[in-house]
DNA sequence: TTGAAAGCGGTACCAT
DNA sequence: ATGGTACCGCTTTCAA
């Protein structure tokens, strides 16, 4: 722990990072007229060439606050934490998460991402409030109980915001239902007449977040019309694919919900390479409007997500931030809606 | 600021966040003694119903430890500051950033993403110290000097690392030579007998980043053979690929490295809607091995990418944060090579 | 206009 | 085995 052992050692290796201090007496001031300088206080007059001192000093010694030091004075901090979804979540989800990164920025927040795998609702919440969050945005993947928000709260979050199917007490929801989407796609396949439906079910793990719900939306059209459906566990990888269009024969059926585009393509392209005829033997639906759907041929069918936009959720943060409202639930915020193409 | 102006009106709103202190003053000890329990400290002897006394205590307030305040008096953070890319970067690439967290994660890193969109160098550097990071992973969208780096390094920081085509001077580099894989890509088409080459450079703000080497790369292999190389805008949109498509006749090119994959199956299938045949009339290959490239037909030509693992460059970062060592430079952890298909 | 000093919430040394 | 206390770096009264 001794930083120089022997004085005449020449190590000037730790500099040790200049203080305000440090600027003050480099300036032949106080402490307090360099905080008063440096962020420009409104209340206080200071001279002109006493700022230029101060200015120049600080300049000299490369001086940088502290940001921990100054919120533990301030009592509270601009740090947004931003849970990270442990897995490699769709393109569209990805944009969305980017897009809030620099939104939250913008407004001057501090983005914490914190992976909180294997972590419990409880170790995870506590885990969080130790940084003292000025906001909590959770994905859904950790299992928050109303308690845990208690523990966010009390730490200072004045905003926890939960995405995703359900709602927590004492937090607000942006319900983006998921299976909406679920419901549109095999609502739409029913439409053209098919009655046995396949739907995609990802074996990679953490994707039943999103799987789960529009799994049962699916079913929910379904049943509507006393229509069958199938789940079809599946892989995103080519060889899951083929396996799956392998035994599809046996399957008889007459439609399919792929999960997503990017599973609809894998499996449309295995069907195809094993002889069915898409849309005439077998319907194929996928999700989230992403590029190559159009490039395919035949053009894949799809469900159009419409996320809120990352600055329409930092803005709802920085609002709820300034002054804390009752948490709510708000359900207008992911629309779905099919674009039908050739597949189906 | 007044947290409740009638002290009369029942507020419970601020139930003031529970300190070390509080804990000491409901178990009947000292701070200290709270301190030393909750931190299981081994130079110190706690009996037994005193460690009780203080859990049971910190229980019941739901007392969580203050990191900032920890931090502070610690001298040093575990804040491994990952400025977030500008742009929607590839599938690759997020992938890689996704990894790199965790695994940061699981070595008990807190990960900052810290946008830094429209700042300078100095101003970036400066943000970024403030935050006191022990690391530093730069993408190197910011131009960092080596007075940045020094900033960084006085400001505490033990890694400061780049990733990227330069090296700074004071800071690790991880060298990955995106030129590397415009050579091999354009190599490749040149084996093949090409030698009036397209090259696509993305209109994307943010990607010539990755885009400016990849040409550079391209024009290297084709000096060496005197073959032509023709820049081609493109962004990754249906349209702007059709407009390229529709005066392709004109340029006059056998072959064409797109970028990446997501800009070839692109502009492939905007070619072949032309008239186009592939490879018969022009060969096109891309990189980044996306799974779309062994869907599309006729299945795409790629240039593969060994990323490190998210867990190879964590533990890089680990080991200079516990012995800081000379900063160098590494070249081994980008490795590209062609996958030739039926593309071209 | 400026300075002295009290904390913010922890940790760790030194006594007891 | 515990408690007292100085200090980490910064902001902000309050006095001068």
């Amino acid at each position: 722990m001794s930083h120089s052992s022997k004085p005449g050692a020449a190590a000037p290796a730790a500099p040790a990072v200049p203080t305000s201090a440090d600027v003050a007496r480099l300036a032949g001031v106080s402490r307090a007229t360099v905080s008063y300088v440096l962020n420009n206080a409104e209340s206080v007059r200071i001279s002109e060439p006493t700022r230029r001192k101060v200015r120049e000093a600080a300049e000299e010694l490369g001086y940088v606050p502290h940001a921990a030091a100054r919120s533990l004075r301030a009592g509270h901090t601009r740090i947004v934490l931003l849970p990270t979804p442990h897995i490699p979540i769709g393109p569209l989800y990805s944009r969305f998460f980017n897009e809030l990164q620099w939104a939250l920025r913008r407004l001057d927040y501090t983005v914490v991402q914190y992976g909180s795998l294997g972590l419990s609702g409880d170790q995870a919440a506590r885990a969080w409030a130790e940084l003292r969050p000025v906001a909590v945005i959770s994905l859904g993947e950790i299992a928050l109980s109303a308690r845990n928000v208690g523990t966010l709260k009390r730490a200072g979050a004045r905003a926890v915001i939960t995405l995703g199917t359900g709602g927590v007490p004492g937090a607000h929801a942006l319900v983006m239902d998921q299976s909406e989407v679920g419901l549109r796609a095999v609502g739409h396949l029913l439409e053209g007449g098919r009655r046995r439906i396949g739907v995609v079910v990802p074996e990679e793990e953490g994707l039943d977040l999103f799987s789960a719900p529009r799994l049962a939306g699916a079913r929910r059209a379904a049943e509507a019309v006393g229509a069958h459906v199938e789940p079809l566990p599946m892989s995103y990888t080519e060889v899951s694919a083929e396996r799956l269009a392998a035994r599809w024969g046996g399957l008889g059926l007459d439609g399919v919900f792929a999960y997503n585009d990017e599973y609809a393509m894998l499996l449309m392209r295995a069907l195809q390479d094993a002889g069915q005829r898409i849309p005439e033997d077998v319907a194929v639906i996928g999700a989230d409007d992403l590029l190559i759907g159009r490039l395919l041929r035949p053009r894949l069918s799809t469900v159009q997500i419409e996320l809120p936009t990352g600055d329409t959720l930092a803005a709802l943060v920085d609002r709820v931030v300034r002054e804390p409202v009752e948490a709510q639930e708000r359900h207008d915020l992911m629309a779905a809606r099919v674009l039908a193409r050739e597949s189906g």
